[in-house]
DNA sequence: CGGTATCCCGGCCGATACTG
DNA sequence: CAGTATCGGCCGGGATACCG
């Protein structure tokens, strides 16, 4: 009961409200999860990275769309982008407090999905032979 | 010090990693945290909805990408799909106890965002405003 | 009601080249 | 190293029409 109730009754009352067409908040949901920005958010979880590292640490991504996304993240206040005048140049990204907070709810749903995916890929198994 | 550590050290020898561009729980995680998925999920939370009842839910989704949307979540086993032979036909979708698991925790990132939105807000103007 | 089939446009995203 | 600029394909996804 107290894991049921008042998840998203009355949530059309509250000031930010995801299921809303127009609210803000899907935007940037949008962001956290979105291909690539929630596995940004997951490897910065560790610890601060350069460039690079995140993208090696992120696999298949582009420079492009790593940069895109860190900028994203980065003015929705999730990560902190530090750079140091230096040559070559140096640039660490790390999370903020409130990026911290985000990337703790969005791992336990990444660890949640890869723990079970046995179970997906069985009930995939059955899903497509019954259609055969 | 027990928040921190063992989240994803090591993941690259578990069966399933999800930083690694061939793994399949990256497509299952798509599914999920799609720009669809993660809200049919957490209309379904409260309850088992029929097709038409989740489509005004979910403000926005086309009747297309509703159903693909379901179709996906079903094949992964997240969703069951109950149809009624009647006429008129009536449908009715609910989460699977995997589902349950799977938006138990989408949710809580979903209102976290959500209850963090005014913080999120300040944070682009401040960015907004760096740049201008 | 609960879908599927078809068309088609915008923009997501990868590839490549270039810069400081 | 840490990006930006530009081009182009492809596909997500909306609109519309149609079916059981």
């Amino acid at each position: 009961m107290t894991t049921t109730e008042g998840l998203t009754e009355g949530l059309e009352d509250l000031p930010f409200n995801v299921f809303a067409k127009a609210c803000p908040s899907r935007g940037t949901l949008e962001h956290v999860t979105g291909r690539w920005g929630g596995l940004a958010l997951g490897a910065l979880y560790e610890g601060s990275l350069r460039f690079n590292e995140l993208r090696r640490r992120v696999d298949g991504v582009s420079e492009k769309m790593l940069s895109q996304t860190l900028h994203a993240l980065e003015r929705d206040g999730l990560v902190h982008r530090e750079a140091q005048p230096t040559n070559p140049p140096r640039v660490d990204y790390e999370l903020t407090p409130l990026g911290r907070d985000v990337a703790e709810r969005l791992l336990a749903l990444i660890h949640f999905v890869e723990g079970s995916m046995e179970q997906v890929l069985a009930a995939r198994e059955r899903y497509d032979s019954a259609k055969a």
